[in-house]
DNA sequence: AATGATCCTTAACCTAAGTTAAGCCCATTT
DNA sequence: AAATGGGCTTAACTTAGGTTAAGGATCATT
């Protein structure tokens, strides 16, 4: 089952009594969703929590160009959500969209909201959780503000293999910031050399 | 009392019980820091979350070619940390430099452990906190993938007013990830708009 | 088999941003 | 009063990366 997948996550952080267990089994939603298909679109207000089982999602931000601009990558024993609208209730810019086939978890607000005050070990848990992703966000801005488009692209490789085989390449330039034929060039570049 | 001023911090959030209060006063320490001193250097383990009561500091990391690159400011009433360094008990590849003579409040590794153990009220503030900064750091990241260097700038000053106004433009720059030389010809482009 | 999408690449041309170097202005220090 | 040093600007020149447009490859759908 996939709530097993999710406690086994949840396991890695602090192991879970059975309590713990059974509250979460009753209060998270599996989904199968279809590549192509929206679990998140800009206006809509981001209710959820989504642990990725299986497959594959992007959030993303739409620029006035209508260029997509990729936030974030999850996969599977992954979480993604827009914290921003999650937290404040209001519309979200961003859109959360399935890459791949997919099957996740939810978990609405009340039912976190309810696990932190029942079981304070969901708040440790997922302050680990976001202090481990606030890491990773903040070496990709230093990565942004110090580094050429082509280390970039050679740290994502070197940090994300298994991404980067099952990722389209423009979707990797969209997360990196350049454009898919400047992403081509670099590739032609880094192969020559 | 600069712990006053950090219990009424943490009261924003949820407001701290006497027991609460007094354990943390016992468990954080004031210094006085001076313009240009560091509290954390280039493989200095982090073993502090550092509160700035007054003053102002900058979290950055330096290239192979001596530039510094601007992660973070921290001023009046925000934190300032490795927690990349502090989680893992590694050294640190960046460094924390005050901008200005400050005076913080420094809560060491063991003892916020103590804390989130005996009062799970920190783990809830801590895991707040973070996401809130974690939800700063994605904008950030949006922005400097998908925005010109003068639609950062223009951006940095809506968002962040008081800090424009006390920074020099250099440590603007190498927050926004450019030259200064650069920076100064955007503002002269500005203003003649 | 044919029709589109989606993607990847190439190439010519363009622009945002970096580099180097010089000069000025202020504040501190001597 | 000079001297130092940080911060800000300007300008000439270079380069990383974007734009536009085209063609080919791959794959799913009819």
């Amino acid at each position: 089952m996939a709530t097993d997948q999710l406690i086994a996550y949840f396991n890695t952080y602090i192991p879970l009594r059975e309590s713990e267990r059974s509250e979460l089994n009753s209060r998270v939603v599996e989904r199968k969703i279809k590549r192509r298909q929206f679990i998140l679109q800009e206006n809509d207000i981001c209710k959820h929590y989504t642990f990725v089982v299986s497959g594959c999602f992007k959030l993303y931000g739409v620029d006035k160009n209508g260029t997509e601009h990729n936030l974030q990558f999850a996969s599977e024993n992954e979480w993604i959500t827009d914290i921003s609208s999650f937290h404040s209730g209001k519309e979200s810019r961003l859109y959360i969209e399935a890459i791949e086939p997919s099957i996740i978890l939810q978990i609405e607000k009340i039912n976190l909201i309810y696990l932190y005050h029942h079981h304070p070990k969901f708040d440790r848990i997922f302050r680990v959780m976001i202090e481990n992703k606030f890491e990773e966000l903040q070496n990709r801005v230093l990565q942004n503000i110090s580094s050429t488009a082509e280390e970039r692209y050679l740290a994502f490789l070197a940090q994300y293999p298994t991404l980067a085989n099952r990722l389209p390449n423009t979707q990797i330039a969209s997360y990196l910031g350049i454009t898919p034929e400047f992403l081509s060039k670099l590739r032609r570049i880094i192969v020559k050399k």
